[in-house]
DNA sequence: TAGTGGTCTAGACCACCTG
DNA sequence: AGGTGGTCTAGACCACTAC
């Protein structure tokens, strides 16, 4: 453990519990460092995850804000900058899929653009439904070159991304999203157990490794009444 | 300008001209201080930006290296992290708006909440339609505080955020924006001339200014057809 | 003008990965 | 064991805001 973390982890503390309350100032930088016996620099550190978090607001000339606190986390929303569909998001719900489909082909246009990967570069097509306390929540359909690692209904039906790391020591560090609404097809209706023509939630994914290559990209659909997504931006400089 | 941020400039422009190459290692952050003439914490802080921008990887022990680049944004590709109906995002396009209705209020117990405010603290409620090259393209339905400061149909068809930020020093600095899909009701088909129980996306968004206080809630909603977005999430931690 | 946060240095030591 | 990135120091100076 790192001392920024724990001074961190203290000021947040301190302002959750409302000893530096919202809308006043903190103490300077100097005093806060000669507080926890630490350079300013480290104390700056600490501070920037605050600022991260959004629970603080720096201003040079004036001084450091305690912001005033975001409404907290409802369940119901799940957050966009973390991964979708793993046990992750779900911490305590007994999350399990059903496998549609599982075969391999070659790529077409789109998934050799989205992948990186020339045409004749074989590619598994899964397609899925994930349950949620066993009650159907979502559809995804993902692609991922063979090479990458080789799969098997067993994998498919447990966690891929936990298969990935630990045996292949391939991680998601980054991903790209796209977000965007469409009417259910005959295929996503009956996977979802809705209405054809049903508004749908899709969020296409490209999913990177450590080393910047595409090893997945997915779509995963959502009906309207189940999972709704959040994303909190919190920007230190004005967007001006 | 600051040092670090030239340096980041210049090494940006090194990768993207495939000087240092996606999937290689670059040079020590000891030998690039050197070149550059700063101390290492000066160049960490230009790698760093280059991190957040998903550019590069670091790990301990191994090194840095140049990460595969994203396929670039499409223009038709809205970023989810940044200002959503500003002139901001659509910095070529011609938007307008058109406006459907101006008023004033009391704010339902759901305004209340979001916008942490009294059950009798008066709020303008707008509906409005914006336009891109004069084409509906988002139907926006806005609950501001009347403290916060006087509005007028002249400043509503021009750029609300800018007036806030000139006139009154409100910054938008943080949002949470909740995503969700939904059939269109009478009222959205209409505003959008669409057919109803057409999908929509609605991005439901409540923005806070630089002290944390919430100024403005509001419901954006997008055609189906309009507006795909888009985020790039990026860690250089995994998320194990 | 005083006081705040922002940048930057030169150097030390620690944690982690790879041979 | 050697080399890499990660943390941390003590102090200096700059940029900005408020009085």
């Amino acid at each position: 453990m790192y001392r920024y973390k724990e001074i961190y982890s203290d000021i947040k503390k301190d302002i959750l519990r409302n000893h530096y309350r919202a809308g006043t100032v903190m103490p300077t930088q100097d005093e806060l460092a000669k507080k926890y016996n630490v350079s300013r620099l480290t104390l700056r550190k600490s501070l920037e995850l605050l600022i991260d978090e959004g629970l603080i607001h720096t201003q040079q000339g004036s001084g450091t804000v305690v912001r005033a606190q975001l409404t907290n986390n409802s369940k119901e929303l799940l957050p966009l900058d973390l991964p979708i569909g793993t046990t992750y998001s779900h911490r305590d719900q007994d999350i399990t899929s059903k496998i549609l489909s599982f075969g391999a082909r070659l790529p077409n246009e789109i998934e050799q653009k989205s992948l990186k990967i020339k045409s004749n570069e074989p590619v598994y097509e899964i397609r899925r439904v994930r349950l949620k306390n066993g009650k159907v929540y979502s559809y995804e359909h993902t692609i991922m070159p063979t090479r990458i690692a080789p799969l098997d209904e067993k994998i498919l039906k447990g966690s891929i991304y936990g298969y990935l790391g630990g045996e292949r020591n391939i991680f998601m560090t980054d991903a790209r999203r796209v977000i965007y609404a469409e009417s259910a097809s005959e295929y996503s209706s009956k996977a979802l157990e809705i209405k054809k023509n049903a508004p749908l939630l899709v969020i296409e994914q490209i999913a990177y490794d450590q080393k910047g290559e595409a090893f997945e990209y997915s779509k995963a659909r959502f009906d309207e009444d189940h999972s709704k997504f959040v994303i909190d931006v919190h920007r230190n400089e004005f967007w001006k």
